[in-house]
RNA sequence: GGCCCCGUGGUCAAGUGGUUAAGACAUCGCCCUUUCACGGCGGUAUCAGGGGUUCGAAUCCCCUCGGGGUCACCA
């Protein structure tokens, strides 16, 4: 089955690309790759009240940053384009054409109202909320009657009345649908645009689809839409319905539950390679016990044989572990020119000074991103190379500068570091150790109260580290400002 | 409510009749150390419940319970 292998990513533009679109993009992608297949964007937007331009651009916006490339599809056109929907309103109109020819499709003229009336009604008697099919077998006179009142139509399918439909899925094996259960769907509504279930098959067959890998919640209508392929006369392609990604609270994923998309993950600091590895592992496992995993490797050995039934939850916990993984171990510079737009949204530099010193902030970066979980918090912790420092962390206040020697261990070493030779890492670390053990003191006695004064924090990456990066000038300014601020406070 | 799917620690998750039930995140403790991270070592914690089948069940069957999905002129 590796021939040939097409599947397509499907999303409708009416929000943003959340994690589980991704999710199922993903595995589309991975599943295509690791067959020599092909991976097919196409944009489903015959919703014309709630499709959005600018979903559109910001699901491909997202798709491109995860690094989801598509083959075929928007911007990169194909052989069985359009890739939008709305452009394809012809093939659709062809086959219902068809369909209505050969007696398969019917025209409806219940209308919304009344169709929603008889669905509570019965769903208050306790029985299932079908439609009763009282158009199915109108008469020409009927039809007649209709028309002339200008009533507005939809155009459905019938469904077998009987029998079972069997949906082979890849991940759950065989299930069964009792065809009492399908309704006649609408396959064309009143506006004379076809419904997701109907466009869906025909582009999903038009386009060649081997494989339809997509999210759980389409399981239901997949005995509906085996039914659409059968009444068009198409193969039946292959079915693969992923697990669900549910919120904390188990239930499905919504804006409430705080940063859902895409979008959001990114501009709160995490990489497009960490997003990729957890989703990766989020609902498939590789055979082995490796965590770290990025997209190439993940192409080799995915397989839908992997991927479990149970929905998941996401857990951003484990995200930050993992982008902090990716945090230290990326490229330098990578993550130096991503930790930039970062610095310029909080003030930090501008983008002319970013553009001017960059070997700098990549030299503060170097010494610095193995604390940061994110991109984010990174540029908050290196704020101090770039801005004066304003105020002092307060309980680093309490613990190193209300010390009596606090004051005088500053001020030696900002002299000891002013007449230093050779201003390294080395020699201030010796110059530091000599004053302390002079003092019968520990070296720590200095090396905090410094910390806290050049960088306004408690935390953060080797004093000596810091202290060549930052420079002598402004080194020494700093120990003696918060030595005056010192002696300033306790008197 | 009908139908469908699912049920291994707090979370992800391996496991396909015989294992001391892996591993990871989180959490707790210790070590390393100029702080914080990183790293190393160790601990707590899981087969939803009940019946079967079997010499033997996390693995097979049934029931119950729980969670989710779906029943639109949304996708």
């Amino acid at each position: 089955m590796s021939e040939n292998v097409r599947v397509r990513f499907a999303p409708s533009p009416t929000g943003s690309l959340h994690i589980g679109g991704a999710r199922t993009a993903l595995f589309n992608l991975l599943f295509a790759r690791h067959n020599n297949g092909t991976f097919v964007l196409r944009i489903e937007d015959t919703d014309t009240e709630r499709s959005t331009e600018e979903s559109t651009q910001q699901i491909i916006r997202s798709l491109k940053w995860l690094g989801l490339d598509w083959d075929e599809g928007p911007e990169k056109g194909g052989d069985f384009g359009p890739y939008f929907q709305s452009q394809r309103l012809e093939l659709y109109k062809k086959e219902v054409d068809r369909l209505l020819a050969e007696g398969k499709a019917y025209y409806c003229y219940c209308s919304p109202e009344e169709l929603s009336e008889r669905r509570e009604a019965a769903l208050k008697a306790g029985k299932p909320p079908k439609y009763d099919g009282r158009c199915r077998n109108l008469t020409p006179e009927q039809r007649k009657k209709f028309e002339d009142e200008g009533r507005p139509y939809t155009i459905r399918l019938k469904m077998p009345e009987e029998g079972q439909t069997a949906v082979e899925d890849l991940i759950r094996g065989t299930v069964v649908f009792d065809n009492s259960v399908l309704d006649d769907l609408i396959i064309v509504k009143s506006n004379g645009i076809p419904t997701y279930n109907f466009a869906c098959v025909v582009d999903d067959n038009a386009m060649k689809m081997t494989h339809i890998i997509r999210a759980e919640e389409h399981l239901s209508n997949t005995p509906k839409q085996i039914q659409t392929y059968l009444a068009l006369g198409y193969e039946i392609p292959k079915f693969a319905h992923v697990p669900m990604i549910l919120a904390p609270d188990r239930s499905k994923l919504s804006k409430r539950h705080g940063a859902t998309s895409v979008e959001e993950f990114r501009d709160q600091g995490y990489l497009a390679e960490s997003i990729i590895n957890y989703l990766t592992l989020l609902g498939w496992s590789p055979e082995g016990t490796e965590e770290i995993f990025d997209m190439d490797k993940a192409i080799r050995e995915f397989t839908l044989e992997r991927v479990n039934k149970t929905a998941a939850i996401y857990d951003v916990k484990k995200l930050t572990w993992i982008n902090g993984h990716y945090m230290r171990e990326l490229d330098l510079e990578y993550i130096t020119e991503q930790t930039i737009p970062f610095m310029i949204k909080k003030g930090i530099i501008t983008e002319e000074e970013a553009r001017d010193n960059f070997d700098y902030i990549k030299k503060v970066v170097e010494i610095s991103r193995d604390r940061a979980k994110t991109l984010d918090e990174l540029a908050d912790t290196i704020s101090f190379f770039f801005k004066d420092v304003t105020e002092y962390e307060e309980k680093g206040v309490k613990k190193h500068f209300s010390k009596e020697n606090a004051a005088k261990l500053l001020t030696l070493g900002a002299e000891a570091l002013e007449k230093l030779e050779d201003f390294t890492h080395d020699k201030t670390e010796e110059t530091f150790r000599n004053i302390t053990a002079d003092m019968g003191l520990k070296a720590a006695e200095i090396i905090h109260p410094t910390r806290l004064a050049i960088t306004g924090r408690t935390v953060g990456p080797g004093l000596f580290d810091i202290i060549v990066l930052l420079g002598r000038e402004k080194t020494v300014e700093r120990m003696r400002k918060a030595a005056q601020w010192i002696s300033n406070k306790s008197n």
